[in-house]
RNA sequence: GCCGAAGUGGCGGAACUGGCAGACGCGCCGGACUCAAAAUCCGGUCGCCGAGAGGCGGUGAGGGUUCGAGUCCCUCCUUCGGCACCA
C-alpha cells in the first residue's frame, strides 16, 4: 500500500494522540522544520558556489583559498509522472557527499538541470494536443519542487534545461565547431577545417582515402568538387549510408539505440537497414583515444569494459586478393592463417559485387552455389532481395544456418597463388572492416559452417590441441604451431600464432600485398532524427544541395512554432517508407533568404533535428557558467572546476553519479564532444567525468495474479504474510520500478509522513550507493526513530527546551565519540553512507545510555549533530540553531577525530587454540608478541587447554591475536 | 556461446591491506508505560546441544594454500548485467 494514501491528517500525525509530547519530532514537526530551512537556504543563497570570475563570482574571495570540487548527477528527463523513489537515490548520494565536502572546507559545485528534449514529450504532446514546451516546462516545475522538498543543496542559479533556447544556442554552436573541424591523423587531433583547405591548396597534404570520389587530383578539381572533398573530411558530415530506420517511430536511430534483436530501444518497433542521406559524427576518428584514456579515469571496471567492447579495437591486416576486376581488400585479425584461405566472401552491399560478378556460371558450378539461378547476376539480385532491407529480427529468425551465393568470380590468394571462389553472404557485414573477408574455415567457426553448407575445402594451418578433433572440435581458434604454411620466402610452419602473424604481415608489406591494420567495431554516430522536439541544425543548404554553416550571429536557430509537431510515422513493418521530418512541413520556415557573404540567396533549412543525446554531451560545462552570452563556458571557470590536477590527470568532474544504462550511449558521446572541444582549444580538461559511480536500482515489490498479469501494487493488501488484490491472492516479487510492473511509488507520501530527512536517511541506510536492493518501505521507521532519539538528546520533547549540559565528556564516551568521527568520515569519503549512519546510531545509543534523562554534554551533542548534517540537513540545522548558533552549519567545519583518542591504552585480544577462540584478554595496547604470549599462557582457560599438550607453534600478532598450535 | 559482477541470519546489510563472522537497522519474542491499543522506551534474537557455565556447527557447493579464509587460488552451481555472425 502506498503511504500516499494515508498521509497524516493535519494536526494528528502518525500515531500522535493527545498525550503525545508537544515537541516530539514527527512528520508534522519535520515538515515545519524542513520548509523553514529550505526557505532560509534559498534566501541566503547557502549553496551558491562562487566562480573565480564572471557573473557568479560574488563571494569568491571568501572561498579562494579553499580547494574545490564538482559533484554531478546525471540529469533527469522530466517525465510527466514526476520522481519516483528510485530517482533520488543518486541525487541524495551526491548531495550528502557535496554537503560533506563543503564541511571539509571545499568550494563545492552541485546543481541539477534537465535533459528535456526527446520523444516522450513529443508523444505526449501528440496525444493531448498540448505543445511539448508546455508540458516539458510544467514537468520541470514539478521536478524542481520535488528536489527542493528533498532538501537538495543545489546551486539553483546554475540549473539549465537543454530545451532553453539560451542553452541550445550553444549546443548548435558546438555542432558548428564539430562541423567546421576535421581530424588530422598526423597530430592525432581535431583541427579547424580552414587548415585542411589551406594545406590541400598548398599541396602539403592530399585528401584522405575515400574522400575524393572525382578521380582527379585536388589541383584539377572545380571549386564545387573541392567543397565536396572538404565536406567529406568534416567531423560532422552528411552521407548516404545504411541507417537504422524505424517506420513505426518515424525516425532513424543510432546503432546504440537499436537492441540486439533489431528493435528500437524506445517503443520496441522493428528497425530496418536502409540507405538514407543523414548526418553523422566522426566518432570513429576518436576510437583510439576514447579507448586509451579509459585507463586514466576512475570508472567502474564494468563500464570501462563495456566501452572497450563497444569500441572494439582489433589489430590485424588488410590483404589484397587480386581478381579479374580490382583487387578485393579484406580485413583479418589472423593474417597468419592466409595459407588456409579457401574462399572469399563479400557483404551483399559491397560496392564491388556487381563489377565482380561473372556473366555466366563457370563450367561445373555446383547447384548449391547458384541457388538455382540462371546467372550470377540474377542469383545476386535474388540473394540481396532476401537479405538487404529486412529487419535484423527476420534475419535472426532463420537461425544460424549460413546462406550465400557464388558470384561466378575467382580471386587469387596473394600468398599461395591459389584461385579462390568469391561468394556473397550476409554473415559478412559491410559496416565492419572492409566488408570483405578471406574465409579460413580451419580456424574460424563461421567460415567452417559456411564451408560445410557449400562443400568448400577446409585446410588446417594451426595444429589443434591434442584430442581436439576426437572431441568433436571443428574450427580451431586457439594457439598452436602453424602447419601447411610454407612457400618460397615465407615459412610459418612451427611458429606460434603471434610470431606467424608478425612474419606474415612483414611478408605482405614487403610484397605489396597488404599491411598491418587496425579496425574498430565502433561506427560513426548517426546524428539526425526526424522529430520536432529537438535542437534544429544551424545548417542551410545552398543551390547545389551542399550544407552551409550559419554564422554564429544567427544562433540560436529557434524551433519554429507550430501545432503540427507529430512525427510522420508509418506501419511498423513498412520498410520501404521514407522519413519525413515534421519541420519539413513548415514551408515558410524551411525556405529562407540569407546573405551569407556572397549576396542574398534563397537557402533551404536542414529539417532534421539533433538526437536527444546532444544536450547531455556538454551540459556539465554549461553548469559552470550558465549565463555567459559570449562563450559556452569561460576558460578560466572551466579550468577552475574541471582542469587537470594530480588526482585527475585528464581533468573532469570529480564525481559523477548515474545509472549504468548510459554506459555506452551518453558516456561515450559526451567523452567524444569533450575531446573535440579540447582539441580545438576551448577546454583544459580532456575527459568530462573523472570519477564515475553507478548507483544501484531500487527494486519495489510487484504483484502478479495467477495468470501472470501484474496488478496495481498500491492496491494490494497483506494479510498473514499473504498478498491479496481485490480479494484474489497474488504473488509478490521484487523488480525494477516502472509502469509495466505497476509498482511506481513516489517519495511524496513518505516525506509527508516522516519528513525528507528520514527519507534521505532511509535511502542511504539500506545499502551502499552502488548496490541494487529491494525497497522495503516498512523499514523506514528505523531512520525515523534515530532522528527522534537524536532530537531528544538535544531537547526535551515535553518542554521544547534545549537540555544539554556544559559538563565535560566522560573519558569512555569521548573515545567512542572520536572513533565515531573517524569512522563516519571514512564512510562519507568512500560513499558508504550506510556505515556512517550505523556509526552515528551507535554513538547516539551510547549517549542515550549514559544520559537516559537528558543533559548530555554539549561537547558530544554538537559533533553528533554536525556528523548528521550531510545526511539529514534540516534537523541538523534546527538542532544546531537550538544549541545556540546563528550561522548555518552548511559551511561549518566537520568534526575532526583526535588521533590520540583513537588508540586505547588496553585492547582486547582473542586467544585461539588451533584457530578457535578460547579466551579474550585485556592487554596493554602496545604489548609485543612475547608479552602477549606470556599473558595468554597466564590465562586459566588457555593454560588448561594447552596443559600437557605439545605446543608446536605460537603465533602472536601484536594488537591482533594469539594462536597456539598444539598437537592432538 | 563470449565477457563481467555477485552469492553472509527471517529481511536490508557490516566485517580496514587474511586475524573475535553477523556491526547498524527492519522484523520477531519478552518487558515497561496504558483501562486498552498505537506511539515511545528497555531487554533478547545465526542454528543445534545444554538449566547454566559452556560446547559443536556455520558466510552457495566441493577441493586447496595458511597457524588462521566471508576475504586468496582451482572446479562447479545459482542469480543478475552486458555483448552476440565484428572476420
Amino acid at each position: 500500500m502506498s503511504p500516499t494514501d494515508d498521509a497524516p491528517a493535519p494536526g494528528r500525525p502518525n500515531g500522535a494522540t493527545d498525550d503525545t509530547p508537544p515537541f516530539r519530532y514527527d512528520g508534522r514537526m519535520a515538515d515545519a522544520i524542513e520548509t523553514a530551512w529550505q526557505d532560509r537556504w534559498e534566501r541566503n543563497g547557502t549553496f551558491h558556489a562562487p566562480n573565480p570570475t564572471g557573473d557568479l563570482g560574488d563571494g569568491f574571495e571568501r572561498v579562494a583559498i579553499r580547494s574545490h570540487s564538482y559533484v554531478l548527477d546525471m540529469f533527469p528527463y522530466p517525465s510527466g509522472a514526476g520522481l519516483h523513489v528510485g530517482h533520488p537515490l543518486g541525487y541524495i548520494g551526491t548531495d550528502v557527499y557535496a554537503r560533506y565536502l563543503r564541511m571539509r572546507d571545499k568550494n563545492v559545485l552541485h546543481t541539477m538541470g534537465f535533459d528535456a528534449f526527446g520523444l516522450p514529450a513529443e508523444q505526449y504532446a501528440v496525444q493531448t494536443g498540448q505543445h511539448p514546451a508546455t508540458t516539458t516546462y510544467a514537468n520541470i516545475a514539478v521536478y524542481r519542487a520535488q528536489l527542493r522538498r528533498l532538501g537538495m543543496g543545489h546551486d539553483t542559479r546554475r540549473s539549465v534545461a537543454t530545451t532553453d533556447p539560451e542553452f541550445y544556442r550553444w549546443t548548435q554552436w558546438i555542432f558548428l565547431q564539430i562541423f567546421n573541424s576535421w581530424y588530422d591523423p598526423f597530430v592525432d587531433k581535431a583541427r579547424p577545417i580552414e587548415d585542411l583547405a589551406a594545406e590541400l591548396d598548398a599541396g602539403t597534404r592530399s585528401p584522405a582515402e575515400g574522400t575524393n570520389p572525382f578521380g582527379r587530383p585536388w589541383a584539377e578539381l572545380t571549386d564545387l568538387e573541392r567543397r565536396g572533398v572538404v565536406d567529406n573530411h568534416r567531423l560532422a558530415y552528411r552521407s548516404e549510408s545504411l541507417v537504422n530506420w524505424a517506420p513505426g517511430l518515424g525516425t532513424v536511430l543510432a546503432n546504440e539505440e537499436v537492441t540486439a534483436d533489431g528493435r528500437s530501444e524506445r517503443g520496441n518497433f522493428p528497425v530496418f537497414r536502409r540507405p538514407l542521406a543523414q548526418w553523422n559524427m566522426r566518432i570513429t576518428a576518436y576510437g583510439d583515444r576514447l579507448l586509451r584514456d579509459l585507463d586514466q579515469i576512475d570508472w567502474p571496471d564494468k563500464v570501462r569494459t563495456m566501452q572497450r567492447n563497444w569500441i572494439g579495437r582489433s589489430t590485424g591486416a588488410h590483404i589484397a586478393f587480386p581478381s579479374d576486376s580490382a583487387p578485393i581488400e579484406v580485413f583479418t585479425t589472423r593474417p597468419d592463417t592466409v595459407f588456409g584461405a579457401t574462399y572469399v566472401v563479400l557483404a551483399p552491399e559491397h560496392p564491388m559485387v556487381d563489377a565482380l560478378a561473372a556473366t555466366d556460371w563457370p563450367e561445373g558450378t555446383p547447384e548449391a552455389w547458384t541457388g538455382g539461378n540462371e546467372s550470377p547476376a540474377t542469383a545476386i539480385a535474388a540473394y540481396r532481395a532476401s537479405t538487404v532491407g529486412r529487419s535484423e529480427l527476420e534475419r535472426q529468425a532463420e537461425g544460424k544456418s549460413k546462406t550465400g551465393v557464388f558470384t561466378g568470380a575467382y580471386a587469387r590468394n596473394p600468398v599461395t597463388g591459389t584461385a579462390l571462389p568469391v561468394f556473397v553472404a550476409d554473415y559478412v557485414l559491410m559496416g565492419y572492416g572492409t566488408g570483405a573477408i578471406m574465409a579460413v574455415p580451419g580456424q574460424d567457426e563461421r567460415d567452417w559452417e559456411f564451408a560445410e553448407v557449400f562443400d568448400l575445402p577446409i585446410v588446417r594451418t594451426v595444429q589443434p590441441a591434442e584430442g581436439f578433433e576426437q572431441a568433436g572440435g571443428k574450427a580451431f581458434t586457439g594457439n598452436g604451431p602453424a602447419i601447411n604454411s610454407s612457400i618460397d620466402g615465407l615459412d610459418l610452419n612451427g611458429l606460434d600464432v603471434d610470431e606467424a602473424k608478425a612474419r606474415t604481415v612483414a611478408w605482405l608489406e614487403e610484397n605489396g600485398a597488404g599491411r598491418g591494420a587496425v579496425t574498430y567495431r565502433l561506427r560513426d554516430w548517426l546524428f539526425s532524427r526526424q522529430r520536432y522536439w529537438g535542437e534544429p541544425f544551424p545548417i542551410v543548404f545552398d543551390e547545389h544541395g551542399l550544407p552551409v554553416a550559419l554564422p554564429e550571429s544567427m544562433l540560436p536557430v529557434e524551433l519554429p512554432e507550430t501545432d503540427d509537431f507529430s512525427p510522420k510515422s508509418f506501419p511498423p513493418e513498412d520498410a520501404e517508407s521514407t522519413p519525413e521530418p515534421p519541420l519539413g512541413r513548415l514551408m515558410d520556415w524551411v525556405s529562407v533568404e540569407l546573405d551569407l557573404g556572397d549576396g542574398p540567396k534563397t537557402y533551404r533549412r536542414e529539417t532534421n533535428t539533433m538526437p536527444n543525446w546532444a544536450g547531455s554531451c556538454w551540459y556539465e560545462l554549461r553548469y559552470l557558467d550558465p549565463n555567459n552570452t559570449e562563450r559556452f563556458v569561460d576558460p578560466e571557470i572551466e579550468r577552475y572546476w574541471m582542469g587537470p590536477s594530480a588526482d585527475r590527470p585528464l581533468g573532469g568532474v570529480e564525481l559523477y553519479v548515474g545509472g549504468v544504462e548510459h554506459a555506452v550511449l551518453h558516456l561515450l558521446y559526451a567523452r567524444f564532444w569533450h575531446k573535440v572541444l579540447y582539441d580545438l582549444g576551448y577546454l583544459s580538461s580532456s575527459e568530462p567525468f573523472h570519477r564515475l559511480v553507478n548507483q544501484g536500482m531500487l527494486q519495489l515489490p510487484a504483484y502478479a495474479n495467477k495468470d501472470g498479469f501484474y496488478v496495481e501494487a498500491a492496491e494490494v493488501e497483506e494479510r498473514d504474510g499473504h498478498f491479496y488484490y481485490q480479494g484474489e491472492q497474488v504473488t509478490q516479487e521484487f523488480g525494477k520500478i516502472g509502469k509495466s510492473l505497476k509498482n511506481v511509488v513516489t517519495p511524496d507520501g513518505f516525506i509527508a509522513e516522516f519528513g525528507a530527512d528520514t527519507f534521505r536517511l532511509f535511502e542511504m541506510f539500506s545499502g551502499p550507493l552502488e548496490q541494487s536492493r529491494p525497497w522495503d518501505a516498512k523499514a523506514i521507521v528505523g531512520p525515523y526513530r534515530l532522528l527522534q532519539r537524536i532530537w531528544r538528546v538535544v531537547l526535551d520533547e515535553h518542554s521544547g527546551e534545549t537540555h544539554v549540559s556544559d559538563d565535560p565528556v566522560p573519558d569512555e564516551l569521548n573515545r567512542v565519540l572520536h572513533r565515531t568521527i573517524d569512522a563516519v568520515r571514512e564512510g562519507y569519503e568512500s560513499l558508504r553512507f550506510n556505515t556512517s549512519i550505523a556509526r552515528i546510531t551507535e554513538l547516539n545509543n551510547a549517549v542515550t545510555q549514559a544520559y537516559p534523562a537528558g543533559r548530555a554534554p554539549r561537547a558530544v551533542a554538537e559533533p553528533l549533530v554536525k556528523m548528521l548534517a550531510p545526511l539529514a540537513p534540516h534537523i541538523a540545522e534546527e538542532l544546531w540553531a537550538r544549541l545556540g548558533h546563528d550561522e548555518s552549519l552548511a559551511w561549518d567545519e566537520f568534526p575532526a577525530a583526535d588521533p590520540a583518542l583513537l588508540v586505547d591504552d588496553t585492547v582486547q585480544v582473542p586467544v585461539q587454540v588451533n584457530g578457535k577462540v578460547r579466551a579474550v584478554m585485556d592487554v596493554p595496547a602496545d604489548s609485543d608478541a612475547a608479552s602477549l604470549e606470556a599473558a595468554a599462557r597466564g590465562d586459566a582457560r588457555i593454560a588448561a587447554l594447552i596443559d600437557g599438550r605439545e605446543v608446536r607453534r605460537v603465533v602472536a600478532v601484536p594488537g591482533r591475536l594469539v594462536n597456539f598450535v598444539v598437537a592432538g
